[in-house]
DNA sequence: TTATCATATAACTAACAGTCATAATATTAA
DNA sequence: TTAATATTATGACTGTTAGTTATATGATAA
């Protein structure tokens, strides 16, 4: 069994060898702009020998998606962990999002591209990128779930309804690189501020607003929380005026 | 001049003839799944002639995704002119989005996939789409100063950050089609209560909160409010549980 | 040494965006 | 009316790319 072994291990590192290839070039071009050749080049192999490892580009660009999901949703798992809060909980996830962004901007680019209905064939890893993704939204959901047992969160809101809320918040506030960022500097803020202060904005949708529960966002800074820094007493940071 | 301008009003004629066939199809298919030669065929032209009228594929595509941003913008115009307090303003354009998403969901995806980074060329229309958006975009801010002039939104947050967030999460949340309706039907809500718990969610991040200024959203749904229906009063409408 | 099988490849097809030389048609000038 | 000119339309073309196929190579097993 031995040899069998061997070429499977061979078989699965050539699928690496491709993937890593492909990854190189997907990040540093846009997906119409890398061709199979491109790929083939890269990886020093005929073109026709990528189609015995994947289906077609959608499937081996999926791929690389799917890695960039599964290192999300670690990051989501651990946020669950962390013992704090309902509430403290959700601004971990939000600030792993922002996280994420700022360390693997080319993952971030390449889920919100395989996101666009460009794609959405019946290949396997499609729903293996769904359940990637629903199962971050899940821990989203339990962490609210948890902060309204905990009375930190407001009662009266559904947990799955926020956690589809919020999920899509983060998306599309941290997806576009350069789509508002350039609007965003125009105002006189920076892109972190614009994030962080997000969180201000939302908080009391998410708080129950208790008095006994009530969280200073400043005690969040110093577990890392979405904020990046600490906000002036009057929320404001805007650089010129 | 007669003979001038009616060769210049003929010339306009074929090009609105064109992208009325171009719109057919593209509404009823994807851009990728709709050639030039369709195009040409549906518009009865040869598929050079077509490039007489319009430079690329893109072009074409961007000025139909123009037409439905217009759309939008009168919309949002005349949410700004009712007499109303700022935050129902902001409540207006919120159903504003929510109705152009009923009433125009192909120009709605359009625009959606207008805006993945496939496109970013630096055609005349890509700058003119922007500001279309920007002034649908600063009509909320404005929206949202009203309030804070007039008490009813909270004077903390900064009017163009929060009118960003808005947009991004009136974007997002009716984006998509199919894309995460099935995961809301599974979990029994209608696409309908799931916009409209939105802003149930949203407002308490809005409002001034102060007492004299509180607004009952019973009320908005007198005049067409975001809110398809009244809401229970623990808020509540799931069909199954 | 030879038969078998998986892996790799060169050469191919089909589809599409975009171009160009040429043709058809309308307008102007004689 | 007719010839010259400008405008609009077209068939046939190029170049590129995703994906296929018939064939070759090389390792393993008999």
């Amino acid at each position: 069994m031995g040899i069998a072994d061997r070429r499977q291990r061979e078989k699965e590192q050539r699928k690496t060898e491709i993937i890593d290839a492909a990854e190189r070039l997907f990040f540093s071009r846009s997906y119409e702009d890398v061709s199979m050749e491109d790929i083939a080049r890269e990886v020093e192999l005929n073109k026709a020998t990528i189609y015995l490892y994947f289906k077609n580009k959608e499937t081996l660009f999926a791929t690389i998606v799917l890695r960039g999901i599964q290192i999300l949703k670690e990051k989501y798992m651990e946020c669950m962990e962390k013992k704090v809060p309902g509430i403290a909980k959700v601004a971990l996830m939000g600030q792993a999002y922002y996280q994420y962004a700022q360390e693997y901007p080319d993952y971030l680019r390449m889920i919100h591209f395989y996101g666009s209905e460009r794609f959405s064939k019946e290949n396997p890893c499609t729903a293996e990128i769904g359940k990637g993704y629903g199962t971050c939204r899940l821990l989203l959901r339990d962490a609210i779930q948890e902060g309204i047992d905990d009375g930190t969160i407001r009662a009266d809101i559904d947990p799955f309804l926020t956690s589809m809320y919020l999920m899509i918040s983060f998306m599309g506030i941290l997806s576009m690189e350069n789509k508002w960022k350039l609007v965003i500097e125009s105002e006189g803020f920076s892109y972190e501020q614009f994030a962080s202060e997000f969180f201000r904005f939302i908080t009391p949708a998410i708080s129950s607003g208790e008095e006994s529960h009530k969280i200073d966002v400043k005690d969040f800074v110093s577990f890392g929380f979405f904020l990046i820094e600490p906000l002036t007493p009057e929320g404001k940071k805007r650089e010129k005026s």
